[in-house]
DNA sequence: ACCTGAACACCGTTCAAGT
DNA sequence: ACCTGAACACCGTTCAAGT
């Protein structure tokens, strides 16, 4: 008789950094963010909820590496046609793993600028932009100074070989001196498109 | 001697819905998101966690309100120029908004559509884009089904009179039976504004 | 290296009771 | 109508200790 089968349920699989981000994953898919807790994950687990902390850091780290997770899923498609296709085809990509896992959604965005798995994907998109410069989200707009600080600083850390791109547009994705430029080009880029589907309505429709 | 001298802190106003939100906003501004606690916002008014709850009916419903009284404060600017300029004057307005709480500013875009100083900013920009469908947040894009029934029914329930564009698009607004073409109206929204947009650079750099 | 046990300082919320 | 007191069932996290 050892302990764990004791409490344990159903899939019993070995604790692990990976597989505690996982079932985290599809907790908060099936039962919502609330039901995510240091605690209910151990039970999962069939362990003490101490154990857990072997493993990562703190609540807030599992959060970060949840997110992380999601983005290190969003695999660009094979290259074809012209780059606003191409980009179109990541951000399709990007969007049905979050349809996959939508109350953790919120939990990517703000790592895209943060870890490894967002700053490729970043640098893939910035890649077909080319010279255009990035727009955040709406969300990663919001975002206080001090975490634009510690992104500015993480970004001017990156190696110049592995992220040209990011490194380029580092300015521009975290400067906050002229804040109507930077939320002014969001807008933008919303206006100008509203426009031109409407343009495209008025044609085929 | 008031008791309640002895434990209110500087400001001491009265205990309202109002006073609640409004101070569960200024802490959250300057102390972060897990500061604004039913006990903190008690002991802010001198007052037992219990008595919150007579203005409030959980925690959930405080974080709406505070959603709410944001959406509240964002007053579109006098209407002058074509309808693209007056867009960007209301958008405008919101970002600002939104900036001068941004912990808060996730609390309000899920509120758009589901209360009524949200649906009067939907109403309006809605006006503007006349034929125009809607197009949601990347947040609001990832939420659940339930929730999206909850909104559906709720937009028809109001009346004609007050919200004809919301109650016209509530279809496009709420519709998740065709995934794709739902996000592929966002999609396009920001391939065509980046086209616009790099085209315009093109012109005058 | 990996996990446990006991304890601390918190949460949101209910329910009966006061005025 | 509006607030209190005591209690319940939870949290995340620390720290010393086990194996």
């Amino acid at each position: 008789v050892t302990p764990r089968t004791a409490t344990a349920t159903a899939a019993k699989s070995d604790l692990s950094r990976d597989a505690i981000v996982e079932r985290a994953l599809s907790v908060m898919d099936t039962e919502g963010p609330d039901a995510v807790t240091i605690r209910r994950l151990a039970q999962e687990f069939g362990v003490t909820p101490m154990a857990l902390y072997w493993h990562v850091a703190n609540k807030e780290e599992l959060l970060a590496a949840m997110g992380d997770a999601l983005l290190a899923g969003v695999r660009p498609p094979p290259a074809t046609g012209p780059w606003h296709a191409q980009l179109r085809g990541v951000v399709e990509v990007l969007i049905a793993e979050l349809s996959r896992h939508p109350a953790a959604a919120e939990l990517a965005l703000p790592r895209m600028l943060m870890s490894e798995p967002g700053l490729r994907l970043a640098e893939f998109t910035l890649t077909l932009l080319t010279q255009l410069p990035g727009a955040e989200s709406q969300a990663a707009m919001a975002e206080r100074d001090a975490l634009q600080a510690r992104k500015r600083a993480h970004l001017e850390s990156l190696p110049a070989e592995v992220y040209p791109h990011v490194r380029d547009a580092a300015d521009v994705l975290t400067n906050c001196d002229d804040e109507s430029a930077y939320y002014g080009f969001g807008v933008d880029l919303y206006i100008e498109g509203a426009q031109a589907i409407l343009r495209r309505q008025r044609r085929t429709g």
